[in-house]
DNA sequence: AATGGTTCCTGGACGC
DNA sequence: TGCGTCCAGGAACCAT
């Protein structure tokens, strides 16, 4: 699934072969891809069409692509998003849910299998977090100006971030989860985070000292950076591949998916638990679940 | 107001 | 072999 490190490669991958193009047509294929683009997918066509691309953005888990007019191309590749960039006579996937023909003869595609990722076209504005007097704030797209800072970016306040975790009622899991409070961190980072740091994703943030939080977000930006070095060198000039990048990383990964499998630090197996209606992994030596049930 | 649960969607894995 | 069921999960949305 594509978090921060994933989404950084596409990135990357956009700013080397899409940046400087221009979109000479568009494609939309069925509604849903722009779901979120209020004004409908007719809209979203006819505004795109001839705009040039100047820039290949991001935060957390969203990609924006800056276009004539201080417009954004926000683009979340929800599940299984891909952006790939092929010649027009590749056979068109399945789950091609956009199409831009780009004026160096090639094609930037949106290919969604599980259709949780999506297209909008919005105005950039400057961002509310991360200015000072020294620094003019950055422009983010309007739509994601409730989009916390993630932890590789040089907007990114740890000891904000630590405090509103100590304000917060919650559970340390879905604080690295949320996306307002510090973004980019999904499933499996967070996981992987939680085992770094030897805590359980149960444990309450108001009684995690303020060095256990510092933490278990220094681990979190190591575990993303250390993929981010892995998947970056994963894809070729013309092949923009999310799934590829993650593959790769896969086989570094601690605690998720490693179920019945010894933890590589104590020997102990690996478990899965239920967790917000998802999968948790975690060591029960190394993370001991809290004593207390729930926050009480 | 803050917090947690529900929902969207597809196809691969799995059981019988 | 085929069919049904479960599972993966980001984040908007809704309920409390």
């Amino acid at each position: 699934m594509p978090e921060l490190p994933e989404v950084e490669v596409v990135r990357r991958g956009l700013a080397d072969h899409v940046v400087g193009r221009r979109f000479l047509s568009v494609q939309v294929h069925g509604a849903r891809v722009a779901r979120r683009h209020i004004a409908g997918p007719v809209d979203l066509v006819a505004r795109l069409t001839g705009l040039g691309v100047h820039e290949a953005s991001r935060r957390g888990k969203y990609l924006w692509l800056r276009l004539d007019g201080d417009q954004a191309l926000v683009v979340h590749l929800g599940m299984s998003g891909q952006m790939l960039v092929e010649p027009p006579d590749a056979p068109r996937e399945k789950h091609a849910h956009a199409i831009f023909d780009l004026d160096d003869g090639l094609q930037l595609r949106f290919v969604d299998q599980r259709t949780f990722g999506g297209l909008q076209l919005v105005d950039l504005v400057p961002d509310e977090v991360g200015a000072t007097l020294e620094d003019a704030p950055r422009l983010v797209p309007s739509v994601i100006t409730h989009i916390a800072p993630d932890p590789l970016e040089a907007a990114f306040e740890q000891e904000a971030v630590v405090r509103a975790m100590r304000r917060r009622r919650t559970q340390i899991k879905r604080a690295l989860l949320d996306q307002s409070l510090v973004s980019g961190i999904g499933n499996i980072y967070a996981d992987e985070a939680l085992w770094r740091a030897k805590l359980h994703g149960e444990r309450a943030t108001d009684r995690l000292p303020l060095a256990t939080l510092r933490g278990v977000l220094d681990e979190a930006a190591a575990v993303m950076t250390a993929a981010l070095g892995h998947g970056g060198t994963s894809f070729d000039a013309l092949y923009v591949n999310v799934n590829g990048a993650s593959g790769y990383f896969e086989r570094s990964l601690e605690a998720y998916g490693r179920e019945g499998r010894p933890c590589r630090r104590c020997g102990t197996l690996i478990v899965r638990e239920s967790f917000m209606n998802r999968s948790s992994f975690s060591c029960p030596h190394c993370q001991p679940r809290p004593r207390y049930r729930g926050l009480d």
